[in-house]
DNA sequence: TATATAAATGCAAAAAAATTGCAATTAGAG
DNA sequence: CTCTAATTGCAATTTTTTTGCATTTATATA
């Protein structure tokens, strides 16, 4: 997963650690490539996949870390926390919650926002939805 | 704040209330009153502003109520949870964070998404910046 | 490669948040 | 006004998150 260049501008975990600082332990190493697994991870999947390597208490603190250091980002959806590897692009996505396949969205407001003058500091976009093949089924 | 009209649709509470088959109870009034006093309020405000009026598993099971039927929309931003009464229109608003105001966008990736076969299910869009006047001071 | 040490983890305990069952109360229909 | 189903308060439980500290570990450097 990790060695596809799905992540613009480093070219793999260790460099990306050192850069924030962090020590690479395998408590790390193995919640990052559960978040990096899939295009979005729930906290109870990572609590399910690390109970029996580490306490929830450093999945917690981990989680903590990698958010502060923008490693990973975090989105609330239905009352379910999601986390995903921050990448770094903007870029939003429709997401079909079938066969949650992405397809990329063009439109983008932030001209806009900027024309009338506004200083942008954060946005989140999250668009739900079900896609053609899906709805034929 | 109820007799002005904000709310598309619906005269007034009593009715809103009628429609979704809730009784109005003191506490449901209080609440709903307090998120419809603010375009976003977190549960922490909730939870001050009732605790001398109401057992705090009352305005858990309120707030559920109000959710499920789609009276209140729940929305979560940098780990804060904030409800704003749903009024029903698709709009979407950059926030200053510093003065509050927000101020209308008219760009709305809907028909890009139809155009793409998707049928959409639900969207959040959460947009925070500064605004020209903000950024002055 | 070994060593020193600052940082990270595990564990157990505590604190905080959310849920539940049930008796008492209340809104609203008739 | 009365009746009843629905709602609330209360107390207890369960679940989630946080914390302090002893032990372990990653990594810089000798």
């Amino acid at each position: 997963m990790w060695n596809n260049n799905r992540f613009s501008g480093y070219n793999n975990m260790i460099e990306l650690f050192k850069e924030s600082g962090l020590k690479l332990t395998k408590q790390r190493k193995l919640i990052f490539e559960i978040i990096d697994k899939n295009e979005e991870t729930t906290f109870e999947e990572i609590k399910e996949k690390c109970k029996t390597v580490m306490d929830n208490s450093t999945i917690y603190r981990i989680i903590e870390l990698f958010l502060e250091k923008d490693l990973i980002i975090k989105n609330v959806d239905n009352n379910l926390v999601y986390y995903s590897i921050n990448r770094h692009e903007h870029k939003h996505y429709i997401y079909c919650v079938k066969c949650h396949k992405k397809t990329h969205i063009e439109i983008c407001p932030i001209e806009e926002i900027e024309n009338k003058g506004y200083k942008l500091l954060s946005h989140q976009v999250k668009i739900n939805g079900i896609c053609k093949d899906c709805q034929k089924k």
